[in-house]
RNA sequence: GUUCUCAUAGUUAAAUGGAUAUAACAAGCGCCUCCUAAGCGCUAGUUGUGGGUUCGAUUCCCGCUGGGAACACCA
């Protein structure tokens, strides 16, 4: 289907030009003054110069010839040349309907579906999710499932940090720990044991302790730099002890990751691409763009039109090594090998800006990728604590991400009993914890998406779990409301019937559905600029318009059953496009709270 | 030092170059014999500063002030 400001352009093009003037200037879009008009043209004004008459006189000349018209019920001008509009009944039913029959609510399969890969989360092995996690997730996730709904094909990777110095770190804090296992004797060749010689809670303890010893000793640095070369060189014990660190490791992340309904297609990692990096050294020192520079290896990223300087993409470190930078290439010529994409998408902290700048040029300057291969990086801004600073804990450390999610949990557990003892009606412990979870994740999840991704924004526990204003909970509990009602329709014995749709009774009503009109082109809009922040917009006004509707109509009491079947076609369309809305946030709604 | 980025009611956030800048929270007032009052209605209050482009600027351009960040061997 098209949009509906699409159409309603369409229509006000065919006026200006029937009446002599450029279609060009047909641009209708959404009404800023809802007391005088539904839409609005401003056309006229920006063609005055062009024609050289006030603009009053040409928004006449359209206006006369949209009487006739089948779409706007009215059309008229207003100085210093406004059109000002309203659609007609029948324009509104006949595109309500279509979407209600819609498989999309009115969004059209691309003509083009096209293959991306999505690299977020980001998360380092032996390291518990922190709060600097959460919105790598979330508005990754977001994305990836807003690309899906809109028909593209794309693939999430968590793109794992499990290769680097903190590897042999670990290892080397484990051999001094417990230097009898046999993954240290090198003259071992029977099986290694099947169990690892740690769990989670240890491996979240060594990584530290490690760090921050080899900061400290420089021979501990030594031993660990050594055992990160041996690691990379393939000897046998360390594979092995590396193989236990990750399989204890992911098992950990994927049950955190599943409790933020965030789900990756692929689990790579930095280590996943080593053996390509020697191979994509050597083209693109054969190509010429690698030189050395201070000993390290580099390949040139400035262009013509800097203004400014730009640093050059390091390839290898000056002792050969490789780095962040080596990883993030090959695994983007594994990427184009292997999947083949149309686009390529990163998630990071905005910090990482001029690196990815640095990153994308040096990949289409090396051939890495396609010249028509799209490349970006949405750099998102810092989560801070009430005072304006970084998140932290009480006791100035960073937040576990588990932590955050419990603290929430049982500030939601907290409200909803309150809330049933306030109503005076027996809550069954489980049942109110299960919907904890389901509000809180979305009180997070909304409190994050329904900022700009850019922006830094301040988590406040206590505004996000409200119950009241522009939150998570509210959404989630206009919802609860249509589910009840359509329960109750249900056990009365009603059926269900989309196509059952009537005429606008009343104000509140129209404007819930004009609202919902607006559902395939904000979704758009959303996928085109990678921001979900639109969607929990258009949800908030698509709730607030939901909820005034209600409170004006009595429903369930109306006897007459033809309008009644088309209240509840209404709100069986509203129900489905806020679900659909919030899956593609990333979180869902319980039956009842 | 260079570059990037942000600046909107008391607070937190909106606004493809359009009319009277939009909400929420906090404050004040009203509405449950009625489908969940976690709701609805009403009152009061904002574009850092100086220029420019434009019929018209929160939005685009330049300067200033003030926050945040980046600037090759970390990731």
């Amino acid at each position: 289907m098209k949009k509906m400001l699409d159409l309603l352009t369409e229509e006000m093009q065919k006026a200006f030009e029937a009446a002599g003037y450029d279609a060009a200037l047909g641009k209708v879009t959404v009404s800023n003054r809802p007391d005088l008009c539904e839409y609005q043209c401003n056309g006229a004004m920006a063609g005055a110069k062009q024609y050289k008459k006030a603009p009053i006189m040409i928004a006449n000349d359209v206006a006369a010839k949209l009487s006739e018209s089948k779409v706007f019920a009215e059309a008229i001008a207003v100085a210093p040349g406004f059109l000002n509009l309203k659609v007609t009944e029948e324009f509104l039913l006949d595109y309500i309907k279509g979407m209600a029959a819609s498989k999309k609510f009115g969004v059209e399969e691309p003509k083009h579906p096209k293959k991306i890969v999505i690299d977020y989360g980001g998360p380092n092995v032996a390291k518990a999710l922190h709060v600097g996690h959460l919105r790598s997730g979330v508005i990754g996730e977001s994305v990836k499932r807003i690309a899906r709904f809109m028909g593209h094909d794309i693939v999430g990777d968590i793109h794992l940090g499990d290769w680097g110095q903190p590897m042999g770190l670990i290892i080397h804090e484990l051999q001094l720990r417990h230097p009898e296992l046999p993954y240290f004797d090198e003259s071992f060749t029977g099986e290694y044991p099947a169990e690892a010689p740690f769990t989670i809670a240890e491996l979240e303890e060594i990584y530290p302790t490690a760090s921050g010893k080899s900061k400290e000793d420089p021979e501990y640095k030594a031993a660990a730099m050594e055992d990160t070369f041996k690691l990379q060189s393939g000897v046998r014990g360390h594979r092995a002890l590396w193989d236990h660190i990750i399989r204890v490791s992911v098992s950990d992340l994927k049950r955190n990751y599943q409790k933020l309904n965030v789900e990756f297609d692929l689990w790579n990692g930095e280590s996943t691409v080593h053996d390509l990096i020697p191979g994509m050294v050597d083209n693109m020192k054969k190509g010429g763009y690698a030189y050395i520079s201070d000993g390290a290896l580099v390949v040139d990223v400035k262009e013509e039109t800097d203004t400014k300087e730009f640093p050059p993409c390091m390839i290898l470190k000056s002792d050969g090594a490789s780095l962040y930078n080596t990883t993030d290439l090959a695994t983007i010529q594994m990427r184009m090998d292997e999947i083949h994409p149309d686009k390529l998408i990163y998630l990071t902290d905005k910090r990482q800006d001029l690196y990815f700048e640095q990153i994308f040029r040096c990949a289409r300057k090396t051939k890495l990728v396609e010249p028509e291969t799209e490349l970006l990086h949405i750099g998102f801004g810092t989560m801070n604590g009430k005072d304006g600073k970084p998140y932290k804990t009480r006791s100035g450390g960073v937040p576990r991400l588990e932590n955050l999610i419990d603290e929430i949990n049982e500030e939601m557990l907290r409200k909803i009993k309150e809330n049933s003892a306030n109503k005076g009606y027996e809550v069954d412990e489980e049942q109110a914890k299960e919907t904890a979870k389901i509000v809180g994740l979305a009180a997070i999840k909304y409190g994050d998406l329904s900022n700009q991704p850019a922006k830094d924004y301040i988590f406040d526990v206590d505004r996000f779990t409200s119950f009241e204003g522009d939150t998570g909970p509210y959404i989630l509990y206009t919802i609860v409301r249509i589910k009840s009602i359509l329960n109750k329709y249900k056990e009365q014995g009603g059926n269900l019937d989309k196509a059952a749709l009537q005429t606008v009774q009343n104000d509140s009503e129209k404007a819930l559905v004009m609202e919902l009109c607006k559902f395939n082109a904000t979704m758009e809009a959303a996928y085109e600029e990678s921001a979900p922040n639109k969607i929990c917009a258009y949800i908030y006004d698509l709730a607030n318009e939901f909820n005034r509707f209600y409170h004006e109509t009595p429903i369930l009491v109306e006897t007459d059953e033809t309008k009644k079947a088309g209240f509840i076609a209404l709100l069986v369309l509203a129900k489905n496009v806020l679900e659909t809305c919030i899956d593609v946030l990333g979180f869902s709604a319980p039956e009842r709270m």
